[in-house]
RNA sequence: GGCGACGUAGCCAAGUGGUCAAGGCGGAGGUCUGCAAAACCUCUAUGCAGCGGUUCGAAUCCGCUCGUCGCCUCCA
């Protein structure tokens, strides 16, 4: 499989050092307010990557973080009264419950910024003892300009970064741009004894440790939103090559685009977001995912109501292909070969390995979908080819299922007495009401299809 | 100011040197149906921001112009 890598700006092949198991680092969230869609389309992207990668038989070590302390969360919790902890703890108590809504397979080890303190702390004083580091006035930085290559990722230079630099020096640093890897403790801010005094972890630190702790000095995937390239993923680099002296940090870096929400990216501190609750209340699981994979992974995505709306009837679409019921189990079909799905499956595989183009892949589920359904038409058996469509939905994380399935247990039986009525009025030629108790079934979001094998019925959306 | 992307049909979005420019949604017509829905069939970009250039051949490579976005500060 070739996955295209930041760093490089090539295409590389994936080749885990075992042969068999791809240790994979994403970057995960500050959890000092809810996950937006822009968050779920990073962690659906990959989910479905690490799907795949199982379907062709590697296994995946997926480590991702939560970086639990830092500005926002003390911030935050200073204007609402809540202690620092319970606020990210809360909020990571929902992001898991939205995880696990999106159908999105759960990391093998979600390490928190807190509870590494030990590691962050031996990899600050390996980097001051190779001179990499330095303490000052109770803070530590990162020595930038001792590291050569210095920018490698983001493809700057440290002249460059200078130029339009934002940043205010500190007071304390060497150089502008040195970064801080350990940061003193201001009164009443959560704090954690260290040789340098009291304080708390800088934010690309805790990722190095993390990943170095969790997956070992070299790891074969490191990934995250585009917006990480830099500072946040150029920093971990430096300070983990430095530390380790091993290069590289990670075999391929793997961005993914952003989502825009307007002609603006989305993101929480423009505010302009829709939360993964919101957006769950009025879409399927399905729909969310078939609308991030409808689009390559690498590119910006826009977000509209439209659009979002019309992944909902595209996912409706996959499902009722793979529902459908061939016409010759009336008797009706004469045709006794089946559907294929071999071609579309050939498709699929060949689009994932060419770095993860999932539009692609999604199409040929589309076109699978139109097979099946003509394949049904004609009185094909269609069994394995949508066998087929179930499998490689899942390898996206689809599950093809329709809403609500819990309430729906509870409504069938009176549904399928309203149907059994409206049927006898239909052949009684009763139109009107049977039409009327169509037209009240759909406003309370229940949808009929009548067939020749008699009425179904699905939830809507 | 520096760095990096992008601009493909009404909307979203693949394609990135050579049979027909994927797929979804929407729209038009048709088949089926009591009607509807679903499904199926046909159609919906002689053209890929604009202008030059390279090439036997470009949406695809190069240059310029216009427009949009991202990063350079926290951010998936």
């Amino acid at each position: 499989m070739k996955i295209f890598n930041t760093l490089t700006g090539r295409k590389e092949t994936l080749a885990p050092a075992d042969g068999k198991t791809v240790r994979m680092y994403v970057c995960g969230i500050t959890p000092y307010s809810a996950a937006h869609v822009g968050h779920a389309m990073s962690y659906i992207l990959f989910d479905a990557f690490r799907r795949y990668l199982e379907y062709r038989g590697f296994a995946v070590r997926h480590v991702q973080n939560f970086t639990d302390i830092d500005d926002k969360i003390i911030d935050r919790a200073s204007r609402t009264g809540e202690q620092a902890h319970d606020l990210a703890e809360r909020h990571i108590a929902d992001f898991f419950k939205e995880m696990d809504a999106l159908n999105i397979q759960r990391a093998t080890v979600y390490p928190r910024a807190t509870q590494e303190l030990p590691k962050i702390i031996e990899l600050i004083e390996g980097l001051i003892a190779k001179s990499y580091a330095y303490p000052a006035s109770g803070d530590v930085y990162f020595r930038v300009r001792k590291q050569a290559d210095y920018g490698k990722l983001s493809h700057r230079t440290l002249d460059g970064m200078q130029a339009g630099a934002r940043v205010e020096p500190g007071a304390q640093k060497e150089y502008p741009l040195d970064f801080a890897l350990w940061k003193a403790a201001k009164p009443g801010e959560p704090q954690w004894p260290s040789p340098w005094g009291p304080g708390r972890p800088g934010w690309h630190i805790e990722c190095s440790a993390m990943a170095l702790r969790h997956l070992g000095e070299q790891i074969d995937i490191h990934g995250g939103g585009q917006d990480l390239i830099f500072p946040h993923h150029e920093n971990e680099i430096a300070q983990s090559e430095a530390f380790t002296g091993k290069k590289p940090f990670a075999g391929i870096w793997m961005h993914n685009g952003l989502l825009q929400l307007g002609e603006e990216k989305m993101s929480k501190s423009l505010g302009n977001l829709i939360t993964v609750k919101e957006a769950l209340a009025a879409h399927s699981a399905d729909a969310i995912r078939l609308f991030v994979l409808g689009a390559y992974y690498r590119n910006p995505l826009k977000f509209s109501q439209e659009t979002i709306e019309a992944a909902d009837r595209g996912a409706q679409r996959l499902r009722t292909a793979a529902a459908a019921i061939s016409s010759s189990g009336t008797g009706r079909g004469t045709v006794a070969d089946a559907a294929d799905p071999a071609p579309f499956r050939q498709r699929f595989l060949d689009a994932m390995e060419d770095d993860f183009n999932a539009p692609q892949s999604v199409a040929a589920l589309f076109d699978l979908a139109r097979e099946i359904n003509r394949g049904a038409e004609e009185g094909k058996s269609i069994a394995a080819a949508q066998a087929q469509l179930r499998e490689l939905a899942a390898v996206l994380g689809l599950t093809l299922q329709e809403r609500a399935p819990q309430s729906q247990a509870d409504i069938a039986p009176f549904i399928e007495l309203l149907l059994e009525t409206r049927t006898n009025l239909r052949s009684a030629k009763q139109f009107a009401l049977a039409d009327a108790i169509r037209q009240r079934l759909t406003d309370l979001g229940v949808a009929l299809e009548d067939g020749p094998q008699g009425t179904r019925w699905r939830l809507a959306k």
